[in-house]
DNA sequence: CGCAATAATGTTGTGCACAATCTAACCGAA
DNA sequence: TTCGGTTAGATTGTGCACAACATTATTGCG
């Protein structure tokens, strides 16, 4: 029998299902990461800051997570706010804004390097086929960011 | 070669995988329900009355959609706004508010009718391939949803 | 050089999500 | 019957997302 084309089924829907396992991933996330006082974009901004070497433009971040200025700019100047980032502007060229971890926010990486493994604990997930769905995605949000 | 404990690198969190499809999902849709007026969340909330027979209560949307009240009324009355639904108390249970479509909230139902193929034609993506996406990410969600 | 085009970030406004709290309505046992 | 507990929904406050636009800085071309 042939595949039937995308229906008008919530049950069926593939944008549906990304959107109820992303909003229910971060609910899971939420306690561990409230122990850091951290909400769920600002860790991943964190996990951004922590991989990189250098100090990393608001563009730079942005790109990575898929985000603009106008979410980034408020975001940023919070974890400015708790004392884990520093935002200046870049010497060398003054429309840039240079994001760089204080001693706080580097120290922070060590309570933040347990959650992804408690997470896979507490729910049972299984981490080859966690793997698996991670190459899967990353093809789809691929194929839906490509320009038309 | 074991499989690695989940690390704490952007790339390879399941959790971001899902955030970044969800959303690059969502800007998908954007365009085409934007043609219907709709927000994302508001077509969700459309298809789960599409698919009702008799008036859903805030409480049963919910459900379906895992949201709250803190979410949907104020989507709800949106709705209202637009002419595509009605919120009346229930007679029988005055705490209860029961949603129903209008006939023009009904009529766009054929308007909407051919989104997910257009999305699918448009982005190239294998419906057998999303088909088994779903269910893992169906299970997924449930995990994650599951009491602890 | 001069200046139009471009680039990076910031601002504004709308609409979710969700926690916390509130209010009104229902239910059930003493 | 009444009153304590529960339920359904609304409200409030915070923090994203994102479109549209504003601002300032840089760049490249004539």
């Amino acid at each position: 029998m042939a595949d039937r084309l995308p229906q008008l089924e919530l049950g069926n829907q593939l944008c549906f299902a990304l959107y109820s396992a992303s909003r229910a991933s971060i609910r899971a996330y939420g306690p561990l990461l409230a122990e850091l006082g951290l909400t769920y974009p600002q860790y991943l901004t964190m996990l951004v800051l922590w991989e990189a070497s250098e100090p990393l433009t608001v563009g730079d971040i942005g790109a990575r997570l898929h985000l603009d200025s106008g979410t980034l700019t408020p975001l940023l100047k919070r974890l400015e706010d708790l004392g884990l980032a520093d935002r200046t502007r870049d010497r060398a060229d003054e429309r840039r804004v240079l994001v760089s971890l204080t001693e706080r926010g580097r120290a922070l990486r060590a309570d933040a390097a347990g959650i992804p493994e408690r997470i896979f604990r507490r729910y049972g997930l299984d981490i080859a086929a966690a793997q698996r769905l991670v190459r899967e995605l990353t093809e789809i949000t691929g194929a839906l960011t490509r320009p038309l």
